[in-house]
DNA sequence: TATATTAAATGTATTTTTTACATTTACAAA
DNA sequence: TTTGTAAATGTAAAAAATACATTTAATATA
């Protein structure tokens, strides 16, 4: 019976095949470019590749795409397998496909970047054998064409945080206004003035303002905030653009 | 002699197979969005598809990966061989993967947008056959998810031509300041100040003011302008940034 | 050759946004 | 109670964006 099964999603399968039986085939990868911020520094998630070929060079996550799913599924798959990490925003931004890209064999890749908050519980500590945290301007040379990819990834994430509320993706839910500046300061690379800063955050007027303080940081202790989503939305509809 | 070489080229080819031999193998399309411009108007160039599934239907024109090329130049080559057209600004923007997206087998396409002036001489009344220009409000409805590229390929187009030069490759070399505010008003969507455009235009001092006029539009004729790429590297260089 | 017509060319005052910048405050530790 | 430390706060100046009306150059026509 299960023979019989199989041969049949097998005829299915041949059935669909009818239209484009000529074209050439290709494997197709997903890699992944994994931001995480933690004090003031941006880093990014690397491996050591397990297998052949590079084997034992640093390298970012990556899969093949599997005929049962798309693109962002096999992402979420090769990251939730790799690392235990789910849910977290990913965005896809380019693919790559010079011919020897990868000397194992003719592959295009499908780059995705990924936010995530680096001291979400999901994370106490379990990090996967291999896998590293690196500040952005200390990351290892990496295989193939993963160093244009992260340079690629870093362009886009400078760019979207500056008109997209993605950047909390990479802070605690409850944050200071100082982690946002630092937050902001690393991701565009530049120093940014405190009131300013503040100011332009406050008119934004999509955080609501806790009553806790974080003590962490001073003896005054300085407040913590949240992002309110769902005003953000609202002001959306309303015509409302974010712009830091 | 001729099967001994096209075996060898076999073995090559199994040789290079030796990494990844269980994954996945797909089709991957290619499918341009060929923006033009003309007169008031922003027009994508669609074509009625001639084979099967969806024959007759309107659709973006695309085609396969072949083996030995990459994706820029598979997307040169099907835009090429259905239209003609060569040497044009084109750029990829995102790869669709829907599962079910194309009836006829998995296919997953990498969209690319293009951006040509419909006046040069490449043009010259040949169209190929079931190939038409529509104004981007009067489009008709297009197959699989062809409607959804050419949204997010607006999107990106709007995105770009504020910042970047691009918006140029879709006037003809020689253009009045009137047809670039044209342009940029269909591009964007919206009424610009005559005024406030072309001061804005000339402070970015990277168009060149002709000697001519274009004598069609009107008694007294308006002054022809060029964009100096030259210029606009140099100062690109210094720090500059586009910005409409 | 004078007049009419049409779109092109041009500048400024006002408003809005961005920038630069220094002092006071709240709390914990000594 | 004093001290040290980062947090909190507001305003004036500069720059950028906006709103807006008249004159001009050329052809066509009377």
């Amino acid at each position: 019976m299960k023979i019989t099964s199989k041969d049949s999603s097998k005829k299915d399968a041949n059935m669909k095949l009818q239209y484009y039986q000529k074209e050439d085939q290709v494997l197709l990868a997903v890699d992944c470019i994994i931001f995480g911020f933690d004090k003031k520094d941006l880093k990014v998630l690397l491996v050591k590749r397990d297998f052949e070929p590079e084997k034992g060079k640093w390298s970012l996550i990556g899969g093949f795409l599997k005929r049962n799913e798309n693109l962002d599924e096999a992402a979420n798959r090769v990251l939730n397998t790799l690392t235990g990490i789910k849910d977290i925003y990913m965005e896809q931004f380019y693919t790559y496909s010079e011919i020897d890209r990868d000397p194992g064999q003719r592959t295009i890749s499908v780059a995705y970047f990924a936010l995530i908050d680096v001291h979400s519980h999901q994370f106490d500590g379990i990090l996967i054998d291999g896998a590293q945290w690196f500040k952005l301007n200390k990351r290892p040379q990496l295989i193939f064409d993963h160093n244009q990819m992260v340079q690629k990834a870093i362009n886009r994430l400078r760019r979207k945080t500056q008109t997209k509320p993605i950047g909390f993706e990479l802070l605690p839910e409850k944050f200071t206004m100082r982690q946002l500046q630092n937050l902001y300061e690393s991701i565009l690379d530049c120093k940014l003035d405190k009131r300013n800063f503040i100011n332009k955050v406050n008119q934004l007027d999509i955080l609501d303002k806790l009553d806790e303080k974080d003590m962490t940081s001073s003896r005054k202790g300085s407040f913590l905030y949240r992002f309110n989503e769902k005003k953000y939305k609202e002001k959306l509809e309303e015509g409302f653009n974010f712009k830091i």
